[in-house]
DNA sequence: GGAGTATAGTTGTATATGCAACTACTTGTC
DNA sequence: GACAAGTAGTTGCATATACAACTATACTCC
């Protein structure tokens, strides 16, 4: 699968073709242009920051409708330091609040607001009718449910 | 498949469990994971930014070496001004040139250099190594071809 | 129970990126 | 062949994010 081109490389320097080279290109640009089209999505009809969905929808997912900081730089694979500032920001527009964690006096629960909800409500109708677009019209029920098994094998923590 | 917490939800509010919004999360979030895994391989073996790691790689994949500016934007999902601004610095590092197109003087082809080859190979043997803890000990080689299938699927740009 | 270590979160600073406005060139139309 | 519209790339500016250093609190082990 190596491009033969006018070039002329070291044949052991070419590995650029390798099927899990390609598959990992293939996953990053995927999820780039879709994330991309959703956020310009989101930003136009909602004024909603692709991460701010992103917080508010791990919110409502949460067990309690809360979650500790460092809980949500991990669910949303930001940096501590980065999600801070986030939060404020999300903070600031009243999406969410942050309160005390009565347990344990270093940690701080971000919970979503009645503001919060209101407007991830108003987001997840943009993001399904999207979705109708992305998801739904290229790949079928099964194909869906057969990428979301392999995703969440990928997606796994590296082994010890 | 709606969390029902303690909190009381409007019924019709909360499709934060449709089957779709949760694929679509669990692509960002696979996707979030392994590119910042791979980032901080390749920055701390290699110095080498995964931005310049993806320009490089879609420059030798491409049929002369090279590409116009508004390619690799296109391919990296950039905007047209990060891309020149990536392409200074990788063209201060010597790893890509700026080159005139003979057909269009509005257009520069953008070619790598030697150096950027030799670096190029240096990331690929860090990035293949990667690939087999990262894809390879998770997904068989079915798997790998499926998840192949359907993420070529879902990449099309969308119908007009 | 006190010293040392680990953890949660914030902040200073640097950098990368997007958007919109801009220049320069090309293409199409009459 | 000139003018209008479209396209390629760059730049000013604003912003989002990462990393590392820091503070405050919790845990562990003797």
């Amino acid at each position: 699968m190596c491009y033969t081109s006018g070039m002329t490389f070291l044949p052991s320097a070419c590995p650029s073709g390798d099927e899990k080279v390609q598959l990992f290109g293939l996953l990053l640009e995927t999820n780039a242009r879709l994330a991309r089209s959703l956020g310009l999505e989101l930003e136009s009809t909602c004024e909603l920051p692709l991460a701010w969905f992103d917080v508010l929808l791990q919110l409502r997912r949460a067990p309690e409708g809360r979650l500790k900081m460092n809980e949500i730089a991990d669910a949303i694979v930001h940096s501590t330091g980065g999600t801070t500032r986030l939060i404020d920001r999300l903070e600031g527009a009243q999406f969410v609040e942050r309160r005390n964690c009565p347990s344990d006096r270093r940690a701080i629960h971000v919970a979503i607001t009645d503001q919060g909800n209101t407007k991830l409500d108003e987001a997840l109708r943009v993001h399904l009718e999207y979705l109708e677009g992305s998801l739904a019209n290229r790949l079928s029920d099964d194909e869906r449910a057969t990428l979301a098994m392999l995703l969440t094998k990928l997606n796994r923590p590296a082994r010890p």
